[in-house]
DNA sequence: TTGACACATTCCCATATCGGCATATATTGA
DNA sequence: TCAATATATGCCGATATGGGAATGTGTCAA
């Protein structure tokens, strides 16, 4: 096994910045395929494909509209990512709230020097 | 071009399943490579492997301490996806508002069928 | 200095990815 | 039915990935 495949796991299906993008332009209504690809300045078929991927993780729903398909954002398919980076929103905070407190001491300090002069 | 390095995207990086073990495990404090890797179940070359990309990320930090290398979690790497996820919150929180008033709904039918009986 | 231990790096292989290109498969209108 | 348009799929090549096994590097203690 080399890596979980992009058509299995959402967090592998994100890490293609193209997709991203889709999920970015999509998240601005729904959209055809061909104004994807040209959004994206990507040839029609990549654009498909990557569309193929999004649907198979669940995070794009397609909409026949005549001749054209209209993709969707499925916004809830990006809860499983904000749910675990959450879980480590603590430590971030924590390491801010650190610097926070050297640099406060560093003003301090700056101040006691200046003092002295 | 293929994919992105997973060396050079933090989305990227994070994608690999047991580097995101990883990083929940180090959540809890400092750890060592053998440790890391007994944990994991996996061969310690492959845990070093893994950690490299998650340092090379800015993920984590390392610290030498005797013959053993300690690496920490740097939560601060994972604001980038916590941001970008976060401007769709709104996005899955307006489905679910949907399938709320949609459930309301059902119910609603559900009381006025009672009603008739 | 030597041996023991912790860790990092290198090489190899099987596999999957993405993009380009050509080609299917709808769907619509004449 | 046929042509035009929109989209999907298949095949190819270049590249990168992750695991295994072997080996290199660094640190400590005797």
């Amino acid at each position: 096994m080399a890596r979980l495949a992009t058509t299995s796991d959402v967090f592998n299906a994100v890490a293609e910045p193209r997709r991203r993008q889709i999920l970015t332009l999509l998240s601005g209504g729904e959209r055809s395929v061909n104004d994807l690809a040209r959004q994206l300045r990507v040839r029609q078929p990549q654009a498909s494909k990557h569309l193929r991927v999004l649907r198979q993780v669940g995070l794009v729903r397609v909409r026949g509209a005549g001749q054209q398909r209209l993709y969707a954002l499925n916004g809830q398919g990006l809860k499983p990512i904000h749910d675990w980076v959450k879980t480590f929103e603590r430590q971030w905070n924590e390491s801010l709230d650190r610097l926070d407190a050297y640099l406060k001491e560093l003003q301090k300090k700056e101040r006691d020097d200046v003092r002295k002069r």
